[in-house]
DNA sequence: AACAAAATTAAACAACTGTTTAATTTAAAC
DNA sequence: GTTTAAATTAAACAGTTGTTTAATTTTGTT
């Protein structure tokens, strides 16, 4: 009767009321959180009817996958560029952390429910896109210090995988702390935060990260 | 009729059935979620009424404020009474970074709930509880701060609230991913992760806090 | 124009949600 | 033992949830 195929693993292209209700999703589960929002606020915000998410995603869950591999799709090759440039090791840190920042404050919405939907004990949802990325991050950044410590500007007992957590963690928790800050910092107007993330906070971290490669104890 | 007092701000204590209530809350918030647990969930699991929850709590919301302040009861008097040790600067951050770690580890549980659902855009649930304790940890953090400061030994220009984003930033987005780097960095037993958290990931975290303030450019 | 497939709809469905009710049992005080 | 308040219960309540049905409209193909 209905035969839609709900498991297109390979390509899935979506059309343009499917790509309608993805941005609705997106904005509505990053403001409220997954479990917060109804198919029905989507419905009502898409303009559509409740039905058509289950016949275009087969369930809640599933229009959930379908975002996520929406999203990131093309966000693999982005860093790897950035370290076979013609840089100082150092100032490849400080672009890495910058492009970092940078390309999620832009996809909030889909980190946030990254952050959210997959760190809880949510098994029933597993995304493998998710363990290559950041594996790929890794990746990068392994080289650009190795780099550094070949160079010997680098200090050599440095644990390369607690770089990343150190970075995003900060930023995560910053911004899921949102209103506390705001509060704290008088960054009452959102481009206030805005610009507080661009410039103070990203400086934070560049110097942190710096400071822990460079100095010797 | 059944006069209980519901916002006892100042002095709660909590009876034994309460306890009970709060204990199972808190272990199944922190598997499921606060949304995907159902009060019934709780009842049943704490072997109580489902009316006994509404009785003692008045919602499932003040559960959760319940549920806050009963575990955040006694940190801010350990962290107030480290900055008036007689320590180092240096040290004091040392200590209250195990301080931090520690005590969350140990509480895995009530923190990994406050960190989901206080952090989404839930306004609905405000809990002063949780600000005043905030407010109280950057006091302490400040304190000790200032007082390296002024002995000279840490630099001038840092900016104290970003501190704490980075030291529970890194340690909440390490083991919010704990699956990933179980894998990554070969972790695969428990008591391997959480020994590599008091050891490996403490000494990250303090090398990179210490790296920061004391640093010159 | 006729037909079939796809898209869209309103309504129903069944299950679950947090909370409240009113009745009953338990406990404490006198 | 009686009285009174607290604790506990099963049941009902009123609402929301995700999903499915079956009917209707739209679209594309011949």
């Amino acid at each position: 009767m209905f035969n839609i195929i709900f498991n297109m693993t390979s390509e899935e292209t979506f059309n343009d009321k499917q790509i309608q209700i993805l941005q609705v999703a997106e904005t509505l589960f990053a403001e409220n959180g997954f479990d917060r929002t109804s198919i029905r606020s989507i419905s009502k915000e898409a303009k559509i009817n409740v039905a058509m998410i289950s016949y275009y995603f087969g369930s809640k869950e599933k229009l959930l996958e379908s975002l996520v591999s929406y999203r990131t799709k093309d966000l693999k090759f982005q860093l790897e560029n950035l370290s076979a440039e013609n840089l100082e090791p150092i100032d490849k840190i400080d672009k890495l952390i910058e492009l970092y920042i940078n390309r999620i404050n832009c996809n909030k919405g889909i980190y946030r429910i990254l952050h959210f939907e997959f760190a809880v004990g949510n098994n029933d949802i597993k995304i493998e896109v998710l363990d290559e990325l950041r594996k790929g991050n890794l990746k990068s950044l392994t080289a650009i210090i190795k780099e550094g410590q070949n160079k010997g500007v680098f200090r050599k007992d440095i644990i390369i995988e607690l770089i990343s957590p150190t970075i995003l963690g900060t930023f995560f928790h910053f911004n899921m702390n949102k209103s506390f800050f705001q509060n704290l910092l008088h960054l009452n107007k959102e481009e206030q935060f805005e610009s507080y993330i661009k410039t103070s906070l990203t400086k934070h971290i560049q110097q942190t990260i710096k400071a822990l490669l460079i100095y010797e104890s």
